[in-house]
DNA sequence: AATTTTTGCGAAAACGTTTTCGTGTTAACA
DNA sequence: TGTTAACACGAAAACGTTTTCGCAAAAATT
């Protein structure tokens, strides 16, 4: 077992100074062609690589991108990080993933444990519980000390970093006309909490396109799911809330699901209550994943290009690392949703 | 802005040394009470933490773990990365994750981007073009270096590391085996080609489970699938595949697919011309995903327990990393597979 | 031959830690 | 009072780089 070879062994190797290799090794011209080849031949025989972390503490940047996600089993999310691999390698970066389990204190832990030194910047959608607690000190205190942010999808308006949001309003509206447009009348809207950012908006984009018709908003169409006992194995509890909606509006011809798993569990229950997809009643649902185009009838979706938002989260932290410039200027990017027609609404 | 504040600086602005700002922090005891508490709370005031860099340069070690995966958008892998990031923060450690996107190139080079001081140790699962063209040159170097690896799912036997994998041989039998109990007589097999392991031994316990039964076997009852030209969004030259197998076999009424998504294609083939799941063929897939138990009828299958696997292989890495102790002695940790029932097959 | 210029290299500092060892001061002892 | 022990702290080395600066020898110029 070789050990990596350091500069100092080669310099000892060779009988000439650390300086001297180093420079050697980066084609100096202080250096005469000589011990150039030499060193050169030596270094490649016993196969160098200049240490990451010596070059880290020398030059104060670790070219390493630390992301923040509460969830990787998350097809929206896994293909988040895609994107920003994507790119963050073609610069030349690594990246370090941490995961807040939707926690407000495995969130901050894993930025403390991240931000003394071990990256140069944070890609990170923020956590349900953080969210709801409305506490962003960790946030506010890191972008103090000089590390940038960029939040996607869920992020808070009211803080300076750049953000990459879908256009959440805009993607649900047009969701929901193209339901009105298929014929739809009642048209059901299963959403979250208002708390998650992303859910508030797409429930006043439904809202909005309801009531461009001129048509009074029912309430009862709405069902805020209660996912504090769902779960991935558990979704008993989601099922009878949305029974529930079902059973209130038995007239109800469409339904606007603001993520995968609802619409699906929607579509189950219209199938169990002897409704015919998309003859008697259409589904549409918000994030373009595998379950969406694998269901039976497949579903249409409004898709939030989620890879993109990783690329373009990556681009803007790594132009505001390379050229720290503009410091006080940041940006907002919104990412066009578009709709992708399946079988759900024929 | 703040800048991270340094042990110099506590030093200068206190007027004592670094070294004796140093062990204060530590709670020597050869640093006054005085002097510790002075520092101390001058050291919460500037919220003082050691840079993790300069540490690792110290330490010779990261505390950091490199992880490389063929594809993250996947169910299997995202989970795996799961039970990893759950045991490596418990212990302190964080992960870092390359993607090789199934390609030797990319494979090497994310290897070579971490080998040089970033991370203390590998966990990783092998791309499909590295098992085709069977060059190890990259693992076996780095293990020479002195740095360890955890190879799960996809493994080289003759590669000395750890492994982490499923009795894929057994799953598969089982589930063959489960078909055979429910009456089916005549049983596809949706596979892959030979060069993925796992694909390979899921065949072989395919084939087991039928001669176990006295029966010939049938080569016209298996498929493997060739999918160079399928990918995410062109699953037209798959389908193709699956419906020539129906068409040469029509009296097949079981389908193992060695993955989720296979399974779900021959059942949507299995609809489409007319047959009735379960009543009138069966099928069991392998990876217990959320395609699966979301699918309808929800898919019976083969589960891996991939965010074990995940937590396994890092504990397996992490005491090697941390005792460094019996060298040469490595594991490999078979994963018992469970056979999960759902609606597919009754 | 005396000066200047060029060439080739090494010493040392810096990045931020921890730790070993040395040393001066004070307290305890004979 | 002189010796030893305990105490409190600082200097320096080490981890592996890069880079600035200084300096000797060789080459070029007067």
């Amino acid at each position: 077992m070789k050990r990596k070879v350091t500069l100092k062994q080669i310099a000892k190797e060779l009988d000439v100074s650390i300086s001297t290799v180093s420079k050697a090794l980066r084609n100096s011209l202080e250096i005469s062609e000589d011990t150039r080849e030499k060193v050169q031949a030596f270094a490649k025989l016993y196969n160098y690589r200049p240490n990451n972390i010596a070059l880290s503490l020398k030059n104060r940047k670790t070219k390493t991108i630390g992301v923040i996600i509460p969830e990787i089993v998350h097809n929206f999310f896994s293909k988040v990080i895609r994107g920003i691999e994507l790119v963050a390698n073609a610069q030349g970066y690594n990246v370090i993933v941490g995961l807040s389990n939707e926690s407000f204190d495995k969130e901050v832990l894993n930025m403390e444990m991240l931000a003394n030194g071990s990256i140069d910047g944070f890609i990170l959608s923020i956590s349900k519980e953080t969210l709801l607690q409305q506490d962003y000190h960790h946030f506010n205190e890191t972008i103090s000390q000089g590390m940038p942010i960029v939040m996607f999808d869920r992020v808070i308006t009211d803080i300076n970093c750049d953000k990459v949001i879908v256009d959440d309003f805009e993607g649900s509206k047009k969701a929901v006309n193209h339901l009105i447009s298929k014929g739809c009348k009642s048209i059901g809207l299963v959403t979250t909490k208002d708390y998650v950012s992303v859910g508030r908006l797409r429930t006043q984009g439904y809202i909005e396109a309801i009531e461009d018709q001129g048509v009074d908003l029912n309430s009862d169409l709405i069902l805020k799911v209660d996912d504090k006992n769902v779960s991935e194995e558990h979704l008993e509890s989601l099922e009878k809330q949305i029974e529930q909606l079902f059973e209130s509006n038995p007239k109800m011809d469409g339904v606007f699901a603001v993520n995968e798993l609802y619409a699906l569990m929607a579509m189950k229950i219209a199938r169990k209550r002897g409704l015919k997809i998309p003859e008697d009643i259409r589904f549409i649902g918000f994030t373009d994943g595998v379950l969406s185009r694998h269901a039976t009838p497949s579903l249409t979706t409004v898709s939030q290009h989620a890879q993109k938002m990783g690329e373009k989260a990556a681009k803007l932290l790594i132009d505001r690392l390379d050229n720290d410039e503009d410091e006080e200027h940041f940006e907002t990017i919104i990412i066009e949703t578009e709709l992708i027609e399946r079988n759900s609404t024929e």
